[in-house]
This record gives C-alpha cells, sequence and structure tokens, in this order.
DNA sequence: CGATTTACATATTTTGTATTTTGTAATATG
DNA sequence: CATATTACAAAATACAAAATATGTAAATCG
C-alpha cells in the first residue's frame, strides 16, 4: 500500500463539480485568470449567490480548481505507476508524469499560470497537501526501494536525499518555471535528471551523506 | 586561465557610473522597482535629458544596473577562488557564491527583485552575458578537473553534466525562487546539492552518461 | 563646437468617479 | 424547511480626465 493524501475536506459534490466544471471550461477561453462568479453562475443559469452555498468565496472556488487540478495529477501519475516494476523507475514516473501534465495544463490557456500562482503565493491548504502528498509517496518509493535492495541507501539518507531531490528538481516542479520553459524539452531535461538520481540511488548510496561547509 | 567574459560594450565611465550609483542608491528606498528617471536627475542636480546621453532610454538603465550587480558577483565569485586548490571545491564556491549574493541582493530591497525579473523576461544583453560566462566558468572548472585527475568523468561528459548542474541548481539562481526562499537556509541546501554533483563527478562518473525514456 | 538645458510631443501614471462584481441577509418558492 | 432568488451594502474594477514622466529636437551656455 502506498501512502494515502489525507483529504481534509470532503470531496466536492454534484452541484459544486458542474460549477467547478463551468469555471474551468471559462478559464480555458479568459485570456487571464480573471475568472467572475456572476459569469459562471450565468452560464449555468442560477444566480450568482447561489454559487456562494458551495464555495465561501471566489478564491475559495479558484483553490477548488487548483485543488482538483493537482488531485487529478496525483491520480492519473499514480494510475500509471504500475507498469514499473523497478522503483526506481516508479520514482521517474511520479514525478515526471506531474511534470508533464502540469506543463500541458499550464499550455492550455494563458489563465491557468495565473490561478496556479495565486494560490502558490497564498499556501493553499490544496499545496501544502500536494506537497506533503508528493514527499509521502517518493518517501515510500525509496523505502521499499530500499527494502527490495534495489536502492542501496539507508533508510537514514531517506530524508537527505529526498530533500535533495526536491530541491533539484524544481525547476520541473515549480508553475512559473515551467510557464517560463514551455519552448525547451523540459520533460526530456527531468527525465535526465531523474536518472541520474536514481541511478545514484542504486550505484551510489554514498552520495546522499552530506557533509557541509562554509562559503562567502 | 579561465575562460573570459567578453564584454560587448565597453565599461561605463564617470558620469554614467554616478547615474547608476544614484539609480541603485534609490531602488534601495523604492517600495518597488519603479525608478523615475526624472529623480534620479534631480538627485544629481541635472536635467533628466541629460541622462538621455549615457542610457538609450530608461529600461537601458535598469539594464545597466543589472549588468552591474551580475558583473560584480562573477567578480567577487571569481576573485576567492583561489582559495579553494581543489577544481571540486571551486565549482561549488562559484556556484554557491553568486547564489549567496544574488540572495543578498534580492533581500536588499524589495525593488530589487522587479528589476532582475525584468530583466531575465526580457532576455537582457547582461543576462545572456551571465548565463554564458558562468556556463563557461563551469566547463572550464570541469576541464581543468578532468585534467588533473579530479573529476572522473571523460571530457565528452562535460556538455550533459553542466545541463545537469544547470537544471538541478535552478533553485539557486533564478531570481524569484530566490526571493521566494529567503526564509529558508537556501545557502545550505545549495551546498549539499553542489556536494552531491561534485562528489559524483569525482566518484561516480558513469551517473553522467544519460539514458532516455518515454513517460505519460 | 561640445556639453547641457529647455521646450515639447508622446506615453504612462495617477486620480476621482461611474459601473460592475462580490458577498450576505432577507425573502420567496416548491 | 431545504433550496434558491432577489435585494443590497461593500469591495473591486473600468474608465475618463488630469498630472506627470519619457524621450527627442531645438535652443542655450561656456
Amino acid at each position: 500500500m502506498t501512502s494515502q493524501s489525507i483529504s481534509t475536506r470532503p470531496p466536492r459534490t454534484g452541484e459544486a463539480i458542474r460549477i467547478l466544471d463551468e469555471a474551468e471550461r471559462q478559464i480555458l477561453t479568459l485570456p487571464t485568470g480573471k475568472l467572475r462568479v456572476v459569469d459562471v453562475a450565468a452560464a449555468l443559469e442560477m444566480s450568482h449567490a447561489n454559487v456562494y452555498r458551495f464555495f465561501k468565496n471566489r478564491d475559495d472556488l479558484l483553490d477548488g480548481l487548483v485543488d482538483r487540478w493537482l488531485k487529478d495529477g496525483e491520480a492519473r501519475a499514480l494510475a500509471a505507476i504500475e507498469m514499473h516494476s523497478a522503483f526506481g523507475d516508479q520514482l521517474k514516473h511520479v514525478l515526471l508524469s506531474l511534470h508533464v501534465q502540469t506543463r500541458a495544463k499550464i499550455a492550455s490557456a494563458p489563465g491557468v499560470i495565473d490561478i496556479y500562482l495565486r494560490a502558490l503565493n497564498k499556501r493553499t491548504e490544496a499545496v501544502e497537501r500536494h506537497r506533503t502528498f508528493l514527499i509521502g509517496i517518493c518517501a515510500d518509493i525509496l523505502a521499499r526501494g530500499i527494502n527490495d535492495g534495489e536502492f542501496a541507501i539507508k533508510t537514514g539518507q531517506i530524508a537527505p536525499a529526498l530533500i535533495l531531490i526536491e530541491s533539484a528538481t524544481r525547476k520541473f516542479t515549480h508553475p512559473l518555471l515551467i510557464s517560463e520553459s514551455l519552448s525547451e524539452d523540459t520533460p526530456a531535461e527531468a527525465e535526465r535528471v531523474l536518472s541520474f538520481f536514481v541511478e545514484a540511488l542504486r550505484s551510489a548510496p554514498q552520495l546522499f551523506s552530506a557533509s557541509e561547509r562554509q562559503v562567502t
């Protein structure tokens, strides 16, 4: 079993999903992330006040959108993970899959990045949850890979290894950097970085024992 | 000898430097990067038109500031490089020094980040030059480390190694990511990432031969 | 005549106001 | 009585006018 995300809030139901759907539909056509509650309500032929029965305010609606994007990405990334028997390949798959999906989402409409960045700057609950989820999954894969003998690092090295990998893959996880590098082949680049770390986990465990130093 | 930066433009002289100095002084007190040419001129007791004899336009002045910041960083990073005899330590020193300096600059005033990002988005000549410089220096250190026997990779692996390191250290070089993580101990984090790569260059050269793969 | 300033047209920013949107509470509907 | 709508105050946004800044060319200074 994989470490599951703890939904801090029950998933949206019926009407709330219709609202999210319409909001997302409008984002795809809008030139920026300036979604209007009135427009969403109008498109659904309901009064805008009714939207507030399902979302505390506009930000809550946007947060809901991001939450759904992140959860969707997580689900897809996990869904295909079984294609890979090696744990190193699973690790690569999860991180690369999330990169590719986020990239595609951001590329699909100019407004998407605004909404992502809003959530990021606000340190939304959803964003925090996603980070926890991701680290949890990776920790899990590392632990199992160690147990299996595929990874040569020791259990005590999991935490430092995760920090290292998280730092080094920031270019592929941060929405703004993704949007800045849409013209590059970042999936290929990410693949190389991840392959590097996976190979290191397998054959160069000593690299994961950090030493510190002082510099000006 | 180290590969030197080719100044595409002669360095600013006399009056231009006074203008840059005053502009920088004002940035430090301004709440954003919205520097006004008239204010700089007024502080120097000259007409604003006179500024245009030294800078083509306002953007050119801002670009000049960034150029100076970058060159200054490069010079400082190189100046202390001789403290380290090992090439791996030199590599770490250069990248870490630039990170620490940029971080300090960004932390010194809220307006600084605006000016950095403007230059980055415009893909200023100075920014391009800096990138070329940095890659050149690193390539140089790698080549010399290989020659010396300290690094175990082959000459043909320099290019892929550089790409890898550049991607993986983006968190420590991109102004926005730096400004977003001012509350974290990113110098320590950078140190760990760099130590990892240096140690890999020394003892795990096979990691730098990339293989590709396909993922959804 | 070279260096600098004034004068000026154009562009940008700011200000104040009208309009729209948000969010809530009171009201209606089935 | 649960669900939705209308009505309304507060906040945000859009817009037009005024003020200010930018960038250039003609005028002045030494």
